[in-house]
DNA sequence: TTGAAAGCGCTAACAT
DNA sequence: ATGTTAGCGCTTTCAA
């Protein structure tokens, strides 16, 4: 128990006690094992991750500002990846949840019920990032991706009368879906039919991004969204090779603000989302629970902005 | 006791029994604590991972190959990101450590003494990965950036006599450090002077390469050498925004070959290492040694190879 | 085929 | 200011 006090709350312990088993645990290069501390506490200081891909910047800075913000307080981060599956999100779910961690960060708003019934029975502290929901789990912190894709949708329409789209895959992808239907929302506002060869759905980088361009230029589009800005750098990188000048020819609107969106030439018009801040702000959140802090706004809407640059 | 059996040698538990006990345990949702496992076994099955940062596709590939190795094997990952410092490294490494983490992670081969002390009295598996060296803490999956920068600069330097250089932040990154060694061995063999001014250290974005390329275009360079891919498409971004022709007035050369270098206009000349699946050996040897197989290679170079496309 | 018992290294509440 | 004790929920070994 003194050792312990020496650790914890060194000033409870008389100094000359102090001083020796200070001395003691530095000569044995004492390290406490977390692991029964774990056992012993019913807490791990340990926070589960899981997000669809790491070879994303999105989802990157995303995980940048988690690790930021637990780091402050001392937890971890395990983590795992589920490749857009459900099934893998609740396997690793399941995994997390047997490693007793205190807290859960998850991507997107939609998952499998048995997901959901386990978070239920955990009880700890979740947050949702990168989409909106008026019904969390817990806590959501994100935007609308309906709305902005919407947005940046009719901003195309306004200038160059007809948007094709290209984006990725909506299986297991609620921000895929959600942008495919902001585009479909706008169109329709608009009176426009969805044609569905200037409508292509692909992998999430840059190669498919070029191949879904190639194909849309043989139907000579005037403008097209892409729903993430790795896609729309692929398609301006295809146009280029093509000889079709952009925007004069086509235009292109992305979706992200890459660090590349403002590089490329011509700079790409796109949305910015607060990326590292969503996951800094969702770190921050699941810090407050943990801490005992109790947590006001249990869904965040960080927002979005359609940044016009060159390339529409 | 019969329970346990149910999960790890259903085979050896009656019929009877074994329904009756798996049937309490559906009903009841019965989760094991791998909290009490790993302290009764002293095994956590957790990695450690410590990154200088995940905003980095080079990195994220790495880590997503590390996190397919692991996976498989039912190991899970604690992240850590360092942010290129030795002293938070130090600190992850003390953390983990504490977690009882059954085996480490790291990126690069240089390290504090005390990181270095602590891994060596924890006895556990530990991969170091990015780059190369005689004596590892334990393993070391790679390759050489001492070499493969020596590569790209003479290829530059045959081509186009002089070359200039644009690389990361040496301090704390034995990769940049080595491949600016590489680039000033190339440069002592055909005895050419360092010129201070044509060789710029900055920090790891597409943004600084652009700027340090800004900079160095006022030199009128004939080619530079950017140490990483980040960098060489801002230098390229730069050059298409003044007007300078690449590679006909300046010549570049990258070190990576993310998926982006070969979509540029000009697509980039530069040198291919094979992330992905450093990543996955150095999770695979991990999980050999955590299997009690023998890794007889403890030093494995995964090469590096030119690819040379339109940018030099 | 099933069960009993000790112990992993801490925490937390309660003495002294 | 310091010490004692009883778990936490598993694993491991030994017994029945």
């Amino acid at each position: 128990m003194t050792v312990v006090r020496v650790m914890r709350e060194p000033e409870r312990v008389a100094m000359r006690t102090r001083e020796r088993v200070e001395a003691v645990l530095r000569q044995t290069g004492y390290t406490p094992d977390l692991t029964a501390s774990a056992l012993a506490s019913q807490r791990t200081r340990l926070v589960g991750a899981i997000v669809p891909v790491l070879t994303n910047s999105l989802i990157a800075e995303i995980i940048q500002g988690l690790t930021d913000a637990l780091s402050g307080d001392g937890l971890q981060m395990v983590l795992g990846v589920s490749g857009f599956s459900s099934a893998k999100e609740e396997e690793l779910v399941h995994a997390f949840l047997s490693r007793r961690v205190d807290a859960m960060f998850l991507t997107g708003v939609t998952r499998t019920k048995a997901t959901l019934a386990m978070l239920e029975r955990a009880g700890i502290p979740v947050v949702e990032a990168g989409n909106l929901t008026r019904s969390p789990v817990d806590m959501v912190v994100g935007y609308s991706n309906v709305e902005a894709a919407r947005t940046m949708t009719r901003y195309l329409l306004q200038r160059y009368g007809s948007v094709g789209y290209i984006g990725a895959f909506p299986e297991d992808n609620d921000r895929a879906r959600d942008r495919r239907s902001g585009y479909e929302k706008a169109m329709a506002a608009s009176r426009r039919q969805v044609d569905a060869a200037l409508c292509i759905e692909t992998t999430l980088d840059i190669d498919a991004g070029a191949a879904a361009m190639s194909k849309m230029l043989a139907r000579k589009p005037r403008a097209v969204f892409c729903s993430a800005d790795a896609l729309a750098v692929g398609a301006l990188y295809e146009c280029q090779r093509q000889g079709v000048d952009v925007p004069s020819q086509v235009a292109i609107g992305g979706f992200d603000d890459i660090v590349l969106a403002a590089q490329v030439v011509p700079a790409l018009t796109t949305i910015r989302v607060p990326r590292y801040e969503i996951g800094k702000r969702a770190g921050a959140m699941l810090c407050d629970r943990l801490g005992g802090r109790p947590v006001r706004k249990r869904v965040v809407d960080a927002g979005f902005e359609l940044v016009s640059r060159s390339s529409a």
